[in-house]
DNA sequence: GTCCGACAACTACCGTGGTAGTTCTACCGC
DNA sequence: GCGGTAGAACTACCACGGTAGTTGTCGGAC
């Protein structure tokens, strides 16, 4: 398992990479645009990083690049939230639930759902045999 | 509240201060080594730029500088905790707490000590009225 | 009084995220 | 056929984390 890590800026390009299965390098910029107003060239750069890191590839549709995510949303979450983690909890996840309750970003009610969500049954899988 | 990101020896540096107080640029070298076997002017370079910065401030002793954060643990964890949410997770707290059960970071045990205790009268300071 | 050692200061360098301008190329419309 | 335009490629540049060498200074030992 690689370990991702993104910038801010490619962890944007990635989520529309993720949510529309492939982009062109317009429909990105199109996308990223409102809240950030970069130039096309700048995504364009990117999306080449991106590539040359191995994250993304493309295919050439007439002169268009469509281009597509190689790796899950999934794996970069656990890459880069393991690498928080241990950085600033070390390693101690219950820590970081602590930290998300306190600072509010989650609440007791919604815990709660989550945990009589796992309970019937969906939990369990791949015994998380991963020794980070 | 500013926006704190720190880097990974960065963090493991201010990791060393917040346990200790104050540590002198020798004792984060030491407490260092073990794991990462950087040079001390290294250290010593980093905690200028730290410094510079403004998370830590110095105060001689002899020609020794002693070395303090000026933040909290907490507010760092807050901001980085913050800035990944939005990136990888939309600001979704619960879909982060999900990932961590997933990805076998805590298990649901904890998850249901952490709302009993919760629950036993520590929550609603604040009323978290931060408006990231 | 001189020299050594410890430590801070300064300087340098690499990689990479982020940003964008400039150039090249190829198709499309007239 | 020719010129314009769209989009890729190339190049450049800054900031910053990370890494460390070199230089300067000051106090202690002899």
């Amino acid at each position: 398992m690689a370990d991702y890590e993104l910038g801010d800026l490619q962890l944007a390009i990635m989520q529309v990479l993720w949510e529309r299965g492939e982009a062109t390098t317009n429909d990105v910029h199109a996308a990223l645009h409102p809240s950030r107003g970069l130039a096309p060239t700048t995504i364009a750069t990117m999306l080449q990083k991106l590539e040359k890191k191995g994250v993304v590839t493309h295919r050439a549709e007439g002169r268009q690049f469509v281009y597509s995510a190689t790796i899950a949303r999934e794996d970069v979450r656990r890459s880069m939230v393991g690498a928080l983690l241990d950085r600033l909890f070390q390693g101690d996840g219950t820590a970081l639930v602590n930290h998300l309750l306190e600072a509010g970003d989650v609440d007791a009610d919604e815990l709660r759902r989550l945990k009589a969500q796992i309970q019937s049954g969906k939990r369990g899988r791949k015994s998380h045999g991963d020794a980070r």
